[in-house]
DNA sequence: ACCGTATTCAGCGCG
DNA sequence: TGAATACGGT
């Protein structure tokens, strides 16, 4: 019927075409889930669904945006816009923008993200005057968030005498107090955070039946992506949506779960049977994306795993070469093994930085990894850390919009009541708080109009009003001028602007640099045509405001936003935020027992499935060449433990891995490593420095002609380079010099010192390369 | 009000 | 180890 068929193999077809009724999509790693996905929706439309009726949600704005992009691609724009397609998040926000008035929530309702939240609730211990080393913000923060998780209301926490015991046990008793109090100091700032969005959508479907039945009538297909993520309140609401019409159709690879430490529940996929019993199930096992031998290990290692639904992947793909295991002494040599190992691939391949990725199970090993890389001059880009929104300048620039927008948001004004300095001191703050809560006030309302009894020194009274009067100016200029324009006026009359650009330090200059960021990103928004919320449909020539903005932003991440620095670099990133990318080599570096898997899960055999998982995600991210790698000995917090190889290497078979070669006498392996490690073994060796003027060759090397590897040899390796150090230094500007590859050549430019020295060459019918000349084997030419 | 020092934390983190 | 924040002194 339909050319978009033909583009599918059998199992993506009937996934496709099962369009009626329950269908559940398992699928494999790298099998073309979202391909089903965009199809399906694809598909949809072209039957003559209205896109209106199509309702698909993802986990990340990056998910809903690349599959938005598939189906505009695929049908066109006009028709794809339409479909109401994004996170649970964002689209849930969208309904409660509309419907939230039921349960007390304006239609301008602020969204809080995890800090603004764990803000208000360590003020709140404050002001309870508990010991923060026992009520910890995080601690208790992830209690409520839980909670809200599950669907228990406040009112529910504090009457549950299970929940209340557990607490006690905790020497925690009141929890459930701090629940309460955020949950009102929430409601008086009209504002929502991330699990209310959930917790709420729930509640409007469950207590408000014409709002249940408009919205299943709205969503008559209903598509969910990585559905083995969901949480208990994603799961009930989509349950909820379908429940009438039942064309549900969920995707996901119950071998890739590795959410469950936030509340994903993994069963939500294994009991889709149970919930719809004539449901069809479509099995994607066909993976497109990498090597047998790749595929072969991953499939080794999540046999291990119990708790899962059986399916078999396979590829049609090439064998490929074995995966290497680089052995490290040391932390600091693993990350200089993984750095050669990119490095020599990329000039025996000419491959760009781009096609690696180091991938490693949590963040702090981020900063060896980037230090080996940098020895060689492999530029890099790391993946997390301080999100762009996080940013002390960025918050406070938010907080003013937030004010303008919604002035009852209390935390919000705590921020930036006294930022820039206005002589609004912590003692005026306090009292504010205080009478706030005894009126049952928003500190904005209280202030606007102070019950009679309230008296303050005439000019601290000043100041607050004058603070207020300036947010209350914000508000009224809201709809009149659009976001750009607000944005500039609030930046200038707030003061923030001045304050950061009289700041001449390096960080304030980067603290302005980021404003401008911000700013660029309202400018392209205001840019931006309309969607309305009720329909979806685009709106030209609509003025955007700073409120859409903001109901905009609170909703991203880093990641949908400093992505337009697209040079040529090596990734890093933890393996959890690898999900869903792949690239043509991987390193899944730190595969030690107690790192990976973390020392955490090694109490349930549930923690440790889902480490084994993640394992396997990390695997089947490689298309072309899996590396692995471990340290004997590792700096963690702040002292050198030993470490043991992980158990998960013992579960890739043998045959598929190309073991380091341990010619030398194992001592020997220190002799490239940092002095620390040296110091260890008790040996005088050369320091540190020298590992990186003279690296090891690691196992990597593709190179038929050369010898076997040797990833442990003494420094000094005369296979590593024909060059000794000497001889670098002779290399000058205008030589003619001889490459093993690329042939005579033209010294064009040396830059660098010692290790670092790098000369750009012209080859006659290849080019100009760069090259480094500890590993580039030139050799004077006569 | 502000600055420098002390202390604390370190598992992964979508929205 | 290192960064981010809290505190205490001026």
């Amino acid at each position: 019927m339909s050319e978009i068929l033909e583009k599918l193999n059998e199992a993506q077809r009937q996934a496709v075409v099962a369009t009626e009724g329950p269908v559940m999509v398992i699928a494999g790693a790298g099998s073309g889930k979202t391909r089903v996905l965009t199809y399906r929706v694809a598909y949809l439309l072209e039957l003559g669904v209205d896109p209106f009726h199509i309702l698909a949600l993802t986990f990340t704005n990056k998910a809903s945006r690349e599959m938005t992009a598939r189906i505009i691609a695929l049908v066109g724009n006009s028709e794809a816009k339409n479909v109401w397609m994004g996170t649970f998040h964002s689209v849930f926000a969208r309904v409660l923008r509309i419907e939230g008035h039921r349960l007390g929530y304006p239609s301008n309702y602020t969204i809080y993200d995890s800090d603004d939240s764990k803000r208000v609730i360590r003020n709140l211990i404050k002001e309870n005057t508990l010991d923060e080393k026992l009520y910890q913000p995080g601690y208790v923060a992830q209690r409520i968030s839980a909670a809200k998780t599950s669907l228990i209301s406040a009112d529910e926490y504090e009457s549950n005498p299970e929940i209340q015991e557990y607490d006690n046990a905790a020497g925690k008793p009141l929890t459930g107090k701090l629940y309460m109090q955020y949950r009102s100091r929430l409601m008086r700032s009209s504002a929502m955070d991330f699990d209310d969005l959930l917790f709420n959508m729930n509640i409007l479907l469950r207590d408000f039946p014409d709002v249940l039945i408009k919205y299943q009538q709205k969503f008559k297909y209903i598509l969910v992506d990585e559905y083995q993520d969901t949480n208990y309140a994603q799961y009930l609401i989509v349950k909820k949506l379908a429940a009438n019409n039942e064309n549900i159709c969920v995707v996901g690879d119950d071998a890739q779960s590795i959410y469950g430490f936030r509340g994903a529940n993994i069963q939500n996929i294994l009991n889709f049977k149970s919930d719809y019993p004539d449901y069809k199930v479509f099995k994607l096992e066909q993976n497109y994306r990498s090597t047998k031998t790749i595929v072969e290990a991953a499939n080794n290692v999540i046999l291990n795993n119990k708790n899962q639904i059986f399916k078999e992947v396979w590829t049609d793909n090439d064998e490929g070469s074995k995966i290497t295991l680089l052995h490290a002494s040391t932390d600091n040599e693993e990350g200089n093994l993984v750095a050669q190992a990119i490095f020599e691939h990329k000039m025996n391949q000419q491959l760009p930085n781009s096609s690696f990725a180091i991938l490693y199970r949590t963040n702090s090993q981020s900063r060896i990894m980037e230090e080996a890389l940098r020895k060689l001059n492999i530029p890099c880009r790391i993946y997390g850390g301080v999100s762009f929104y996080q940013r002390k300048e960025i918050k406070d620039m938010l907080a003013y919009y937030r004010l303008a927008v919604n002035p009852r948001d209390e935390d919000a004004l705590l921020r930036v009541i006294n930022f820039p300095a206005r002589g609004i001191g912590k003692t005026t703050v306090e009292k504010l708080i205080v009478l706030a809560d005894e009126f049952k006030k928003s500190l904005f309302d209280l202030i606007e109009s102070p019950p009679s009894t309230v008296r303050f020194p005439e000019s601290t009274w000043a100041k607050v009003t004058g603070f207020i009067t300036m947010i209350k100016s914000f508000g009224a200029l809201l709809k009149t001028k659009n976001a750009f324009e607000m944005a500039k006026h609030i930046a200038a009359s707030s003061g923030l602007i001045k304050e950061l650009h009289e700041d001449k330090t390096p960080e304030g200059v980067s603290r302005f640099e980021n404003l401008e960021e911000l700013f660029n990103a309202v400018k392209e928004f205001t840019e931006t045509p309309r969607t309305n919320p009720e329909t979806g449909e685009i709106e030209e020539n609509v003025v955007r405001t700073l409120d859409e903005f903001l109901q905009d932003v609170a909703l991203l991440t880093d990641a949908d936003f400093g992505d337009k620095d697209d040079t040529d670099r090596v990734m890093l990133m933890t393996v959890h935020s690898a999900k869903g990318l792949e690239f043509p080599y991987v390193f899944v570096v730190g595969l030690e027992e107690n790192l990976f898997p973390s020392i955490q899960s090694l109490n349930s055999r549930t923690d440790l499935e889902e480490e084994r998982r993640l394992f396997y995600v990390a695997l089947t991210r490689a298309q072309v060449k899996l590396s692995i790698a471990y340290a004997e000995n590792r700096y963690r917090w702040g002292n050198l433990t030993v470490c043991e190889p992980s158990r998960f290497i013992s579960e890739i078979p043998e045959k598929l891995i190309d073991f380091p070669k341990r010619s030398q006498p194992k001592k020997e392996s220190f002799m490239s490593s940092d002095n620390f490690s040296n110091m260890l073994e008790g040996l005088n060796l050369p320091p540190r420095k020298f590992a990186a003027q003279t690296p090891q060759k690691s196992s990597l090397q593709q190179n038929p002609k050369l010898p076997p590897p040797k990833p442990f040899l003494p420094p000094v390796d005369p296979a590593i380079s024909s060059l000794p150090p000497s001889e670098i230094e002779d290399i000058h500007t205008g030589m003619d010099v001889q490459h093993e590859r690329f042939g005579k050549g033209k010294v064009v430019a040396i830059e660098g010192i010692g290790p670092n020295k790098k000369a750009t060459v012209f080859f006659s019918g290849i080019g100009q390369k760069q090259l480094l000349l500890k590993f580039a084997r030139l050799r004077i030419a006569e």
